[in-house]
DNA sequence: ATTACTATCGCCCTTCTAGC
DNA sequence: GCTAGAAGGGCGATAGTAAT
């Protein structure tokens, strides 16, 4: 390590209850650079490039008081951080493990209804995301058109080729700025990255957002309803259906479900005795759920499933696979989960 | 004869577009 | 608004070729 590398820890208050493993770990994010999720320890990590033009690194880990901090420890070259460094990586942080979100609701919705046994941890129902949406919706575009491994080796050259080095470590690189992706254009990132048909338009994503024609802050409203965000969705490039349903999660709106080919395949096998469906009676399955659909299916896709995108997420850690000694309790109901609610 | 490498093909999954 | 078909890049399986 870096003699000049300077590390501070911040403690940053969770809500309660709050699940940091679930957290962290639940959401295939975790497993795409520059994010890196460490089973053993328990800690989730991601290089960040701070506004004021510094790289640092993110450990983020439970709070020393246990559920109700995270504890995250700051490490950079440069010397201490500054207030607004600070302030930034205080916000970011609340951004990714979403510490504002309330799934109160959810939980009720969980405790009510009868039939359901999603594998749901008290504190859980959070899903991971970046610290800020232009770079969840570059990951996003690189869920479409491909396997999971796929997007794991576009995203991985993507900030290996466009990302900002930490000091002295070329191997660790923050996610690129729309101004690089910008910079970069169409051909690089097709040929380096090797984005393929989204070169074109993830680049015109980020030229939108440099030149100020997409103001991704406005998305962020939380007053916009489900279906003007969709609508808004919709309008960018390369964001179909299956794109913009995934974005409304990311942006905290669970009323859509992103019906993709797992979807399918998973309700089919689980509650159609492997019979072909379609997307209107996969809504149909988690229609109780109101606007916390998304969450419903998320939760109710097993971990271990081998043919879903989910199991591919999380096959890499044992998190989210229900044990006995886990000391963790389900969010379950009575009755045998096969049964259709 | 066996192993290792390379090339090809069909399929996968989602978005876009044209037509109804 | 809905549907069908095309497009698109990568993956895995298979076939073909070269090396040992």
């Amino acid at each position: 390590m870096d003699a000049r590398v300077v590390s501070a820890r911040l403690e940053e208050p969770a809500p309660q209850p709050f699940d940091f493993v679930s957290t962290a770990s639940e959401h295939g994010w975790a497993y795409l650079k520059p994010f890196e999720w460490d089973e053993a320890a328990s800690e989730l990590r991601r290089i960040h490039r701070l506004a004021s033009g510094r790289v640092a690194r993110l450990r983020m880990r439970e709070g020393s008081m246990g559920s109700s901090s995270v504890s995250v420890v700051v490490e950079a070259v440069g010397g201490a951080l500054t207030a607004e460094e600070e302030a930034e990586i205080r916000r970011v942080v609340r951004r990714m493990l979403r510490l504002d979100e309330d799934p109160s609701e959810f939980y009720q919705y969980c405790a009510q209804l009868d039939g359901w046994s999603l594998r749901l941890t008290p504190g859980g129902g959070r899903l991971l995301r970046c610290p800020s949406l232009f770079e969840d919706m570059v990951y996003t575009l690189c869920t479409t058109n491909v396997n999971w491994s796929g997007t794991k080796r576009m995203v991985e050259r993507l900030v290996a080729t466009l990302g900002e080095p930490f000091p002295g470590r070329d191997d660790w690189r923050a996610f690129p700025t729309p101004q690089a992706i910008a910079a970069a254009g169409p051909d690089r990132l097709r040929q380096e990255a090797r984005l393929g048909y989204r070169s074109a338009y993830l680049w015109q994503l980020a030229l939108d957002v440099v030149e100020g024609r997409l103001d991704l802050g406005a998305l962020e409203d939380p007053g916009l309803s489900t279906e003007e965000l969709y609508r808004a969705l919709r309008r960018i490039k390369g964001v179909g259906d299956y794109a913009a349903s995934t974005l409304l999660m990311l942006l905290g709106h669970y009323d859509f479900i992103g019906i993709d080919s797992e979807a399918k395949a998973f309700v089919s096998r689980k509650y159609f005795q492997g019979q072909p469906v379609g997307e209107a009676q996969v809504r149909a399955i988690y229609e109780p759920w109101g606007r916390w659909r998304y969450l419903a299916l998320w939760f109710d896709v097993p971990p271990h499933d081998p043919t879903t995108k989910h199991d591919i997420t999380l096959h890499t850690t044992p998190r989210g696979v229900p044990s006995a000694s886990s000391g963790r309790q389900d969010c379950t109901t009575k009755g045998e989960s096969d049964d259709t609610p």
